[in-house]
DNA sequence: ATTGTGGCCTGCCCGC
DNA sequence: TGCGGGCAGGCCACAA
């Protein structure tokens, strides 16, 4: 599923289309536009855009735009009245792609992850729930079967925490800090870190030997230091294997595994909401 | 404010 | 062979 492993890879694809301008733009899926935002919307805004960069906070990607028609976007004009018009680094439009759980991103009609996690390997039409084009050819897609993923106009970034792959010690203690909440709840809580998701956690908690279910302030300085050591690993090994499931804990995420360090049998139980898959003999 | 729960979406896989 | 139920989890609305 995309975390923000995967969400990094699309942003890499993505920025392949800097420099480009956008012609037009399909958006059939209303239920997938976020925020109030309307296809008529996004056909006024979009098309003589430039695409200027693009960047990423955790699970979300952020397209930055430059140009366009004048006179489409008064101040205040955004849906939700939240985020101001134009927010990007050059004052510019900013898309934002959420890729939700079965999301893929396509330039070209070419993806940078073939195959993904609980996705389908499929590529049906119908499934297309945002298309941009681009004058002189070329397309950006967003194919999501179960459309969890959406498409939002100028998003609110500073309603996401610290990147997981940048944050701090510092930062990590102040965001578990007077938390009675599950360890693992409070990680994968997108307003306080962005982009771990269900499997990231649980690798990066099993490789601490830290339970899941530990109260989020019950941390001493060597476990969170250590918590925030081996996040920092666990990111950087995974992206180099190519993504969220390419943990060591992933085999063990099944019914009855055992645990692949130690041979015990995993616990599994919903933490956080979440299916959630721990060894007891080693975390505590 | 914090924390927990339920529901949404729908392809896929298992058992019957 | 077809069918039904359970499952996957990111996100949000809602409740206490």
């Amino acid at each position: 599923m995309p975390e923000l492993l995967e969400v990094e890879f699309y942003r890499r694809l993505a920025d392949t289309t800097v420099g480009r301008r956008i012609a037009g733009v399909e958006a059939p899926d209303a239920w997938y536009l976020q925020g109030g935002l309307t296809a008529e919307q996004l056909a006024a805004v979009l098309p003589g855009c430039t695409v200027t960069g693009t960047r990423r906070r955790g699970k979300l990607l952020l397209v930055d735009l430059d140009g366009g028609p004048a006179g489409t976007r008064p101040p205040g004009s955004s849906p939700d009245g939240a985020a101001p018009a134009g927010t990007g680094p050059g004052g510019g439009a900013v898309l934002g792609l959420r890729f939700g759980m079965t999301g893929r991103l396509l330039v070209d009609g070419q993806a940078v992850i073939e195959r993904l996690e609980y996705g389908s390997n499929r590529n049906e039409p119908a499934w297309v729930r945002f298309r941009l084009h681009f004058t002189g050819g070329g397309t950006l897609e967003l194919v999501d079967p179960r459309r969890l993923g959406g498409v939002l106009l100028d998003p609110d970034e500073a309603r996401l925490g610290p990147d997981a792959t940048t944050v701090t010690v510092g930062g990590l203690r102040g965001l578990l800090e007077r938390s009675a909440a599950p360890l693992k709840a409070r990680l994968m809580d997108q307003a306080r870190l962005a982009g771990l998701g269900n499997l990231l956690t649980d690798e990066v908690l099993w490789r601490a030997k830290l339970a899941p279910t530990r109260p989020a302030d019950g941390l001493d300085d060597v476990e969170l230091r250590r918590l925030h050591r081996t996040m920092r690993r666990v990111l950087v090994q995974l992206e180099e294997r190519g993504g969220s499931h390419t943990g060591d804990l992933q085999v063990g995420r099944a019914r009855g595994a055992p645990c692949p360090r130690c041979g015990e049998p995993l616990a599994r139980a919903q933490v956080g909401g979440r299916t959630t898959y721990w060894c007891p003999a080693e975390q505590h």
